[in-house]
DNA sequence: CTAAAATGTATGCAGTGTCAACATTATTAA
DNA sequence: TTAATAATGTTGACACTGCATACATTTTAG
């Protein structure tokens, strides 16, 4: 005895297709089989998503927010070590949902500025970022701030990137005298000491 | 007077596949398309590549060369400007073949074992950073090397996606008070410096 | 209570990746 | 040289896709 509408049809899709997309990658989410799966017509989903890519939006708002939780610490008096855990979340987080990360900072959805909440959400990811820096760090130069902010961001970012494709660093010169070892153990005890660089 | 065979049709395919890819991104390119342009039926392609992903692979192939023409340095007397430069080269290749880059980065090609000429171009490319930088410093440690390279890397990969999601470090805290104060002439900035940091 | 807005369905178009069966040409071995 | 084989092309088909249009039902507001 089901009724004629739906009565919690966006939610639904919208978690169906997170894990859709976590799972077998974006490419993969159809919309009709996101349809199917919540016994709804095929052209249903398009009276909560416009297009395709709105969807794809709305699974990388999940991901962002999902994101920010594993990063940002709610305290103004963060340590070092305190940061560098962050850090590493960062990186954890990126590993681990690998294909939801894809979404969130590859091509898929075009441009942001046409999915205001998915601006709202990754700029509140930034500034958790920015955040959780200078609440440790002495600076109050704002500018200088942002510049670490960002740098910090970009070596995040970097890694998570470079330990994804790992065959290209595992094939260097490197792993071919000395045998491959694993990038993600270098790059896991190096960490801090890099951040220590770039943030002094 | 067309003849049966093509003779030619791989490259022209690759090509072509090449320019779809950066111009409108790797998912608005179809084999079908691919077949049509070179004037060819619809699954011809299929004697040449296996399987879309193949295609994909061949067009990151062309792009892992592309980069490493940008960026390595004939020479075993770089100087920190030398080295600097090639770094901006990374950098705005990655702006400027902004597709094809996600490519090279993202998920589109799932497993680069799969596609040997693949692992061989991409690890050319890292390689060809790693030369650069023991060509100007004077560490000889092959490990404290290797580590550097990768936090180089990363440090210019990471910049690249960010530069490509400006709208997110364009809203932030810093943007709000000081207005949007371009990222990219900030990082192009604040680059020289913060490799110094990295590499001392 | 009724008009409008929200949400659902049915149908259809043009496009897709890829497979199987067949045609033509190039290459190689006898 | 010729005959078998491999390489490369074509036709046709299947199951799938995004999405537009027209219509049905239900909820909500005036």
């Amino acid at each position: 005895m089901k009724s004629y509408h739906h009565g919690n049809l966006k939610e639904e899709l919208t978690k169906y297709a997170c894990t859709i997309c976590e799972r077998d990658g974006y490419t993969k989410l159809s919309i009709r089989s996101l349809a199917k799966e919540s016994n709804v017509s095929q052209t249903a989903p398009y009276r909560h998503f416009k297009t395709k890519e709105e969807v794809y939006a709305a699974v990388a708002v999940e991901g962002f927010n999902k994101l920010y939780k594993a990063v940002f610490v709610e305290s103004d008096k963060l340590t070092l070590k305190d940061f560098i855990q962050s850090c590493k979340n960062y990186i954890d987080f990126g590993l681990q949902n690998a294909n939801t990360y894809d979404l969130m900072f590859g091509t898929a959805v075009g441009d942001f500025s046409e999915h205001p909440e998915l601006v709202d959400t990754a700029n509140k990811t930034f500034e958790s970022l920015v955040l959780n820096l200078s609440s440790f760090l002495k600076e109050k130069d704002e500018d200088i701030l942002a510049g670490k902010s960002i740098t910090v961001w970009a070596l995040l970012h970097g890694m998570v990137g470079i330990l994804r494709k790992q065959s290209i660093t595992d094939g260097d010169v490197y792993a071919k005298e000395f045998g491959p070892m694993s990038t993600t153990r270098r790059i896991s005890s190096d960490l801090p000491a890099y951040l220590e660089r770039v943030l002094t």
